[in-house]
RNA sequence: GCCGAAGUGGCGGAACGGCAGACGCAGAGGACUCAAAAUCCUCCGUGGGCAACCACGUGUGGGUUCGAAUCCCACCUUCGGCACCA
């Protein structure tokens, strides 16, 4: 049984099943969505993330595109040329595993998850160009992920290199430094192992300096998003030094042989060239290339090979983690300390990363306190070699936990900045001066030199699977790994594959793997890793500006016409995986003279989760906190609290979901879901309704200009106010603040005003009347498109909704004969004073003294200053 | 530990140095109804007072200012990110 309203009741109650199912068809055959050719200087690319095809609309989704819809149909309204795309990032694990499980091919899987969802799509009424589509998982799309995979390997920045790479069992595949988290898989949770193999990386270190110095161009991304990739990047300003090896057999205590030490050096890095005097210790990585030479032969071989095999069997994870225990291993060599000639043990140490700096570390224990704690537990001497400045020198002391630095009864480093000691001719230099200072006196003798180091490493984009991008590499016994040539791209996906769930399906396929060397035409071998699909959404942005094109990836001009994006939207999980790799993307096509953009996203909101109460799983109850309310989590199938788009639409139509989506908080902070607040949008798309439906005489008198309206009386003028007053607010908080809730508010504060009007006894004004109901319409429209639309029609207002003018404001109907003024005293509020309100100031000020309240408050005192503040107060100073 | 964001009624939130609590939800009372739902009207920060009104009030403590939720300093709490990065 359908729930229809009899026609009879129509004018009451919203029908929004039929008003919302009749618009979305006249929308879609009318291509109101469709993207304006030649947009020029008002050009607006509005783009939220788009998603992976599930098959099911969350409201996640629901909510990224309520945002963007609501941005789109507003700039619309105000002249802008919008192109507002979306595709599907299509390739992924969830197609594979359903492959394995339903035995059907991911492709098949997919493009039905994809026709579902447009459907749900299209049910919340978002205006989309679908002609504009990007689909990522075919061919015409992926063809171009290959093109540029080329293109990168011919500028050195694609590579391949045998690493030791974060493997996730579960996924069967490798991962990328940026989809660990916490040691675990970022998609699937579980732990992260360790494994060395061959794979492709792009250097996105290539790009470090750019994408770190380019945030500063980024005015109007949250901060907090350029702070998380400034962090991520890591950029540390320091010198790499050279420590020469000396030989074996030397021991602690001797002289340092006067030949000096062998040839062989070992390369560390720094940022604290300050402290090298203060070095008693070295260590390495237990990878590091050069411990096999240093022990072969030695007594101490066997006890390193054993110390370096621990270290390989730990988990990467915890053996980095901070408060893991430091463990370290004596080798029996000795470097030389390029400032002082003091010989220093070398040690390997569990927690030198060989893939940060050199892989080698000079210790230094007064000053750091890993190294420190390190010292301490193996009896490594300590040397102070900066004190702290006295408090007196100006500026704030340099905390210390210690109040003497002592080496023998110090119980932390001293880490802050002081005055250098025991560092021969630096000694009394302020130690940020002597950084440089020492790095100057190495880079002059070759000792050493200045360097930037960066924390980000080089991005890898192999992955063992299936459901990706074919990485267009053929190996050939003669040739190595040849480049498949531009003009045989695309390498397809075969459709004749088993899926097993063990191993990478592409490898069991001799139809695809054995093909001919393109550059010696013997028999050879075609890679069978896939590309990280964080490839394919690095660039979509750009499919979108000329989705057909079969000959380039897009056309320059199309590039030109569009880009950059202007507001990008977005969930924050993205803050750096898929916004920096899409940065990084940029800068590689501009390099490549395909765009001339330095950066893709002019503009980034991060939204917020969308979060519902839950039940607990082990009481069964409602999960509450120690207070006794409920707690909150984001929507998730694990916590069964997720709430389904489509239930809503059924029960209240889109428009309510959107409205309540865009009004229960600002965008991006957490949406708190509750079926109390979509009753209350509901309600009031109702009130709407109604209104409308009971104005709709006024409406043909209805005036398109604000500044038509007769002045009327008192009741008239106050309407005349509200009305301007909201198209003044909706105007600025959706244009430059974009600020939806605060939005919708003003536009709530109308109907309120209008029904005020409406209730109050008088003759109506029907040209006012009728006006403010035509903007209120305009008004609700981005947020409530399909019921503005209705209602529109109804009114008999001319033309489709969709293609109006934003409406402007009169400011003089924002002007009142009259104001209140809040009369303070002492900045205390005490009384209130109606002015006209050209009054000037010393007229106010008369007006403020003379006030009752104000002179009792006085108590007789002469004001010492009055403050006015025109339109709002008095503050009367006494 | 470091970096960042945020702390405002019963709840979501508003207020870009100028009348704190807009708008909405929940709640209370009333109207309509046989009744319920829906709808409409009124009230709704705390304490005192019959009332007009008074005092207090934006995490805590200071400061700047005629005036601070807003700016500055210190601290507390919560959330997010990073975390032995040399």
């Amino acid at each position: 049984m359908t729930t229809e309203q009899p026609r009879a009741n129509n004018e009451k109650h919203y029908p929004h099943t039929e008003v919302e199912a009749k618009w979305q068809k006249t929308w879609r055959e009318k291509k109101t969505s469709a993207t304006p050719v030649d947009p020029g200087a008002d050009k607006y690319y509005v783009l939220e993330m788009f998603p992976y095809p599930s098959g099911r609309l969350h409201m996640g989704h629901c909510r990224v595109y309520s945002i963007g819809d609501a941005i789109a149909r507003f700039l619309r309204m105000r002249g802008k040329k919008v192109l507002h795309p979306m595709g599907f990032d299509a390739f992924g694990l969830p197609a594979e595993n359903a492959a394995i499980k339903h035995q059907v091919h991911p492709g098949d899987w997919t493009e039905k998850c994809i026709s579902d969802m447009k459907d749900q799509f299209e049910r919340m009424g978002f205006s989309l160009d679908w002609e504009r589509e990007a689909v990522t998982c075919r061919a015409d799309y992926y063809k171009w992920n290959q093109w540029f995979f080329i293109k990168m390997l011919e500028r050195g920045l694609a590579y391949k290199k045998a690493a030791a790479i974060n493997w996730c069992d579960t996924c069967q595949t490798v991962l990328a430094n940026e989809q660990v988290e916490q040691g675990n898989c970022w998609r699937c949770g579980n732990a992260v192992t360790i494994r060395n193999l061959e794979q492709w990386f792009f250097k996105i270190t290539d790009y470090a300096d750019q994408l770190l110095n380019d945030l500063d161009k980024l005015s109007d991304w949250p901060e907090s998003v350029k702070i998380m990739q400034r962090n991520w990047i890591g950029r540390s300003e320091g010198a790499r030094v050279k420590f020469r090896l000396l030989p074996t057999g030397f021991q602690q205590g001797e002289a340092v042989p006067a030949a000096g030490a062998t040839d062989e050096t070992i390369e560390i890095f720094t940022t604290r060239p300050d402290t090298l005097f203060g070095v008693t210790f070295m260590s390495l990585a237990p990878e590091h290339p050069l411990v096999d030479s240093l022990v072969t032969g030695s007594d101490k071989e066997a006890g390193a090979k054993e110390f370096v095999a621990m270290v390989a069997q730990e988990d990467r994870f915890l053996r980095t983690a901070e408060g893991k225990e430091k463990e370290g291993f004596f080798t029996g060599r000795y470097a030389v300390n390029p400032v002082n000639g003091e010989a220093v043990p070398i040690y390997l140490a569990n927690f030198v990363l060989m893939e940060y700096g050199t892989g080698a570390v000079m210790a230094v224990p007064a000053h750091d306190q890993r190294d420190f704690e390190f010292a301490r537990k193996y009896s490594i001497p300590v040397k102070v070699v900066i004190s702290p400045i006295p408090g007196s020198a100006g500026g704030p002391p340099a905390s210390s936990v210690d109040e003497v630095l002592d080496s023998a009864t110090m119980t932390a480093a001293y880490v802050d900045p002081g005055i250098m000691q025991s560092s021969a001719h630096f000694d009394g230099l302020p130690s940020e001066d002597a950084k440089p200072a020492i790095v100057s006196w190495l880079a002059e003798r070759g000792l050493g030199e200045k360097t930037i180091q960066y924390k980000l490493r080089d991005w890898l984009v192999s992955r063992q699977r299936f459901w990706g991008t074919p990485i267009p590499i053929i190996y050939c016994d003669d040739c190595g790994a040849v480049p498949v040539p531009a003009d045989q791209l695309p390498v397809t996906l075969p459709r004749d594959v088993q899926f097993t769930g063990s191993g990478n399906p592409l490898s069991g396929s001799s139809e695809f793997i054995n093909v001919p060397c393109p550059k010696c035409g013997k028999q050879g071998r075609r890679e069978t890793d896939t590309m990280d699909t964080f490839v394919d959404s690095s660039w979509y942005f750009l499919r979108y500006v000329d989705p057909l094109n079969s000959d380039e990836p897009f056309s320059k001009n199309a590039a030109d016409a569009w880009m950059p994006v202007d507001q990008y939207i977005g969930g924050i999980e993205h803050a750096i995986l898929h916004l920096l790799y899409s940065r990084f993307f940029t800068k590689v096509l501009r390099d490549l003279g395909l765009v001339n953009v330095d950066e893709p996203f002019q503009r980034l909101l991060a939204q917020g989760m969308v979060t519902n109460t839950y039940i607990d799983k082990n009481t069964g109850q409602l999960a509450v906190d120690e207070n006794g309310r409920p707690k909150l989590a984001k929507m998730s199938k694990s916590l069964g609290n997720g709430v389904d788009p489509l239930e809503i639409i059924d029960q209240y139509g889109a428009d309510t979901a959107r409205l309540f989506i865009l009004f229960a908080a600002p965008a991006e902070k957490e949406l708190e879901w509750t079926d109390e607040g979509v009753n209350g949008c509901s309600k009031f798309l109702n009130r709407v309704w109604r209104l409308v439906h009971g104005t709709l005489d006024a409406c043909e008198f209805a005036p398109e200009e604000a500044a038509a309206l007769e002045p009327g009386n008192a009741n008239d003028r106050e309407l005349q106010f509200q009305v301007n007053r909201a198209i003044q607010r909706v105007g600025t908080e959706m244009g430059d603040r974009h600020h939806f809730n605060t939005s919708i508010a003003a536009i709530m504060e109308l109907t309120n005003a209008i029904q005020t009007y409406l209730s109050s006894s008088h003759e109506f004004e029907r040209m006012t009347l009728g006006f403010s109901v035509r903007a209120l319409l305009l008004l609700l429209y981005p947020f409530a498109p399909h019921i503005t639309s209705e209602l529109w029609e109804k009114a008999g207002f001319d033309g489709a909704i969709e293609e109006q003018s934003f409406p402007a404001y009169d400011p003089k109907a924002l002007e009142k004969d009259e104001v209140e003024l809040a009369l303070q005293v002492n900045g205390k509020n005490r009384s209130k004073v109606v002015v006209p309100s050209k009054a000037s100031k010393e007229d106010i000020e008369a007006a403020a003294l003379a006030d009752e309240r104000v002179q009792q408050f006085l108590e007789g005192r002469q004001p010492k200053k009055v403050i006015v503040v025109p339109g709002k107060l008095v503050n009367v100073v006494g």
